[in-house]
Formats: structure tokens, sequence, C-alpha cells
DNA sequence: TCTATTTATGAGAGCGCTCCCACATGGAAA
DNA sequence: TTTCCATGTGGGAGCGCTCTCATAAATAGA
């Protein structure tokens, strides 16, 4: 049988409600009664009923983080664990705990509506949506606070996101300053946000170096290893030389079917991914990607969600955290003219 | 303000009690009140406060899941969100939660305590434990229900794993029918059991045809892409003709160390990985593989656990699910008798 | 018909906590 | 001295459920 509180203050011969406010941090406890009950609270090995708590306050210091279903990178792509991770930690050092749903389709409403409903978490993190997906309408009308990794169309709320345009145009610009011409690219899945705001910053780029946007150098992908193995097949007859692939997992699909093919990054195509996954550096060529913060977006997530839960404030931020281009060699691109004279 | 059972029973004109009984499914109430109840539930989109239940009942129907710190594979491998999918398959269809617990070193022995002792879960799932973990004994000695998931020496308790050995001995042994004679192996981490059990499935089919076990056809991989990858360049001066890596990923490392070196799969080398990861099958060539039901083995875990809160008995099950081996084109081993006479 | 048994429902206590209010102190201000 | 407020502490109510027990109604057995 679990201590109580109550039997915290007994063995510390003060009562529940000091003891309560020593473990919540109430500043109106005599120093010397706080160390007191900090020091039987420690040998006893008391921690707190969370229920109970919740019950009480209203709050359990737990936050959701939902996943929706129909996210065919979940399984391929680390960069949900890296999330996960981001947020775990910034709830670890707040003492939060992370409640994951990844929703399967069948039971994806019932599911929502049971995290959103049953006060078991004090505000919930979503972990890319698609566009239109009705969670965002289900949240927006509970008051459940929550946070939205990636920003949305026409959607008042917090949101964690990435300078997706920006990044990927810096990386395209990387490409022309480079001399590359035939500058290709496999998207990300064009129902997310992400993938579009990827697209726009590869178009925007071109255009504004004067090139144009050719079709035919734009494959659809979906952010996994096989949609950048079969955009680059379909890309490869196009001829392209320079690639940017929307995200590090899809530029692995993509040198793998240039390797099959016979083609040599950076020799024959120069190749761009987004993540910066720690894999990424020790592929054959290193490959050249946008960093996005990833454990940083987890970790920004939850703290604006915990402020907030705790600030009780009906305001919105967006968070925009920067990129950075990440030069490697798979972008080293052959000065022909030092090849055939030198 | 959110419903309470209070608000239901008056709406439905019964009682607390009536409501709290339908939507428990006891069967002591008539069907045409427990009909009129749940319409009112459904009206209403009641949903029960669990905070209040796991108060008054003394079980939440949450799930806790820990990934303890220190797992190198954590970001690169997609066994934990496969596992972590299975648990949340079962735990969705049974009206469970899932609370993750992604301990970082620096929080991992509060959290651990946390966990366990404030009562939010009812029982904890462990996904892969290293040797010693203190974990298994703070387990061992609370009373609260627990699975691990992958089998510790001299640890009675709900276990849910795979039979890595005989797998391994299968794969291996199928290396040695093709005709491969230097059959070398990367091996998982020896701090986990999954690593040690696989190594000795190697050997053991070794032995079990008359051939010797050579140490320098031994490397220490740790279940990454890099260290498959640097796994095989230890290898590559003994002259392996096959090699027999501890995880799919690893033997993606190994294949990119191939690559780069110029040898090919499987005309210089065959090669068998162990997982079958949805990725496996797309590889260039496609990975021969020992097929473990990862996503079988989260369910396996959720409803092993499930079923022992349930039924509050202190039996401990052993589960241990078959792994199959899945031949593809990384073993189809060259005849050289007729590639040299045809 | 009357009691024994079953079945359906309601009332009350209490899970372990938080939060509000009441109450003692002990100085500082009047 | 009295009045005031700040500070520290204790007691009580109550969060929304579950669970045990009591009671009412319906059925069965004598």
């Amino acid at each position: 049988m679990p201590l109580t509180l109550e039997d915290i203050a007994k063995i510390s011969g003060v009562s529940r409600s000091t003891v309560s406010r020593v473990i919540n941090h109430d500043r109106r406890v005599s120093p010397s009664t706080r160390e007191n009950v900090l020091k039987v609270v420690g040998e006893c090995n008391y921690f707190p009923n969370l229920a109970a708590r919740g019950l009480a306050s209203g709050h359990t210091n737990v936050l959701g983080v939902i996943i929706p279903a129909g996210v065919p990178s979940l399984f391929t792509d680390p960069y949900f664990p890296i999330l996960l991770q981001g947020v775990s930690n910034a709830c670890n050092k707040q003492d939060y705990s992370v409640m994951l749903s990844l929703s399967d389709a069948e039971f994806e409403k019932r599911l929502v509506g049971r995290v959103i409903q049953n006060h078991l978490v004090d505000g919930v993190i979503v972990a890319s949506t698609l566009l239109g997906d009705p969670i965002q309408s289900t949240l927006t009308n509970s008051d459940l606070p929550f946070v939205i990794i990636g920003r949305q169309p026409n959607l008042i709320a917090n949101v964690i996101d990435v300078d997706n345009r920006q990044g990927v145009r810096r990386a395209t610009e990387y490409l022309i300053e480079q001399g590359y011409t035939r500058i290709a690219t496999i998207t990300g899945p064009l129902n997310q946000m992400a993938g579009l705001d990827r697209l726009d910053g590869y178009k925007s780029a071109l255009l504004g170096a004067g090139m144009t946007v050719d079709a035919n150098l734009i494959a659809e992908g979906n952010f996994t290893e096989v949609g950048g193995y079969l955009g680059m097949q379909t890309l490869l007859p196009f001829h392209p030389d320079a690639v940017f692939a929307a995200s590090d997992v899809t530029a692995m699909g993509a040198m793998r079917c240039l390797n099959e093919v016979g083609l040599r990054v950076p020799a024959d195509l120069g190749l761009v991914g987004f993540d910066d996954l720690p894999a990424s550096s020790t592929l054959t060529p290193p490959l050249t990607t946008v960093r996005q913060p990833i454990q940083g977006m987890g970790e920004a997530a939850a703290n604006l969600l915990i402020e907030a839960i705790e600030s009780g404030s009906k305001e919105h931020y967006c968070i925009t955290l920067p990129t950075e281009l990440v030069v490697r060699n798979s972008t080293a691109r052959v000065n022909h003219y030092q090849t055939i004279n030198g």
C-alpha cells in the first residue's frame, strides 16, 4: 500500500496542507518545515497520486501527443522518434509526462474524443497534420490547449514550424550558384503544408534566378525512401543534373535509384536533402541537406504548450525555427573544365 | 464545463450508480434502462473523467511504455515506431491508452520512480532492456504488473520474445546450404539479450554443420546503420563470402560499405538481415532476412499486460513468437560453374 | 398465500489530493 | 497599548467517480 499525503503529514508532524504546499513548491512554508518534510518525502520514496491530484486540481501534468493515422513516413522516417525525444526531454525537465496517441484509422475519432474529453491530459501536441484534418476543428472547438507542429492555412493556433520555404530556397539557390542548370525536385506529400512549402521554396529560387520551373523536373514523393526511389525513376528520363529531395530519407531513396542505374553522386548528379538526420552525414557521399532542428521543435512544442497551460492565456503563438544549409559532398560539383583540360 | 456522471443521471432520470454501471458494462441493468442511458451518453458526448475513475477504482486504463535511455538504435531503427504502433493498436481495441516514457539518462531514475509510483499507469511495458538494467529489479520490487520485451537471464517475469536463436540458426544454415563457406556476422549490441541470442544462433549453425567459428569473421555492431558500415569494414580484410547482419538496418550499413569498395551483393557476397522492415524488400538487391513480427510483439505485450492487470494473477507468462526466413535476392548465390562454363 | 431468491436501482462513503478559509503567531505602524 | 497586516499552519469541503450495501420490485418455490 503506497503512502498518502496524510501519512507523510503524520510522519513529519505537520498537516496534510503543509505537505501539499511543500510538494507543490508553495512559498508559504517556513524553510525549516519545508526541509523537514522534503526529508520525509525522500526517505519514504513518496510520490503523489496523480489521479487524485488531477481530480482535485483539474490538471494532470500530462501532455498528449497525437500522431494521426495515415502518415506514411511514420515507420520509415526517424523524424517522429526524434521529435518524441524532444517532447519527452522538455516534459521530463518540467515534471510532465507524455501520453502517446498513435491513432489508427479505425479508432481515430473515438480516440481523439477520448483523449480530449477525458481530462487525462492538460493539452495536446499534434505532430504532423494533413491539410484539412478534422482534428484541427475538433481541437479548436474544445477548450483544451494545443500546439500544432507545422503550420496550417487559416488556422489560428499555437504553431511550431520551421522555415521550410526559406530553407529550401537557400538550398536551391546554392545548387544554382554551383552551376547546376537542370535542378529537379522530389517533393514531400502535397497534402501536408511542409511538402507544399518546400516545393514553393524550390520554385521561388528558380524563378528568382530567372530560370523556369519545368513540371517534368518535379516528382511527387511522400517523405519515404520508396517515394524517393520512385520519384528519381520518373525524373531520370528528363536528365536532371541536380535533385532537391524534400527529406533526407527521400534523398536516400533517390540515391539508391541512382546507384542502380550507375549514376554517381556527385559526379553525375548533385543531391540535396532536408532534415539532416544523424545518418545523413555518414552516407556515401555525405549528404548536403537543410538542417531542421527536429528535437528542438519537439522541445519548443512542449514548452509552448506547458506555457499555454500554466498561464491559461488564450493568446496564440507561432514559432518558426530557422533552418541551416549543411554543405557536404553530395553537391561537390565536378569542375568539367578542370577535368577535361587538367 | 464538461458533464459529469451526475448530469447524465439527471438527464436520463436514473441514479448515478446506474449510469456508472452502464458505462462500465455491468450486466445488472435492464436492457431498456441501458439503452436509454447510452442514448443520453451519446447525445451529450459524455466521457468519464479518468482521473476521478482512477482515484475511485484504483486503475486508470493506461499502460506505460518505457524505452530506456542508452538505446543507440532508437533514432535510426524503425523497430520502435513499429512496436509502438502494435502496442497502440492493441490498446485502442481495449480502451487503454499509452503513456510513453522515453527516459533520458539524466532523469532515468526519477522518471521510472514517478511512472511506477504515481498510479497513472496500471502496468508497464519495457521495450528493450539492457542486461542488468536496474529497471528490472525496480519493477520486480514494485507490485506493478509489467511485461518485458526481450528475455532477460534469471528474470521471472512476463516476457514477450522472439525466437532469435532459432531464427538466426535457420538463416545461417540457409547460407551454408547455399554453399557459402566464409560466413561472417555483424552482431547486435552484446549488452542486449537479442544481440547475444542472435550471435549464438549464428555460432550454433556453423558448429552444427561441422564448420569452425572464426573470431575474425565476427564484428560487433549495435543495430545501427553506422554499426553495420563499420562492422563490414572490419570484416573486409578477412574475405567473407556471406554476412549475417543482426538487423536489417545493420545490413543496410554493410551494403553501403560494400557499394563503396565496389563489391556486389549477391555476386560477390551474400547478405542476410534480421527484422524484415518494410524497406528491406525494396532494397537493391531485396534483402534476405529473418522476419520477426515487430508489430505483433507490441500487440502481444499489450494484450499480455492487460490480461495480467485485469486478472490480477501473479502468474508469469513467457511468450516466444516465431520467426520466418524470407529469402530474397541478396543471397541469390551466383553459380560459378554455370557462369564460367555457360 | 407467504416466504425465499433473484434482479434492478438508489444512497452513501470514500479514493487522495487541492484549495479556500480560519486561525494563530509575531512584528510594524498607529 | 491597540490595531494592522504579513506569514505560517491546520481543518473542511469537495473534485467525479466506484463500490458496497440497502432497498424495492419481480419471480419462484412451498
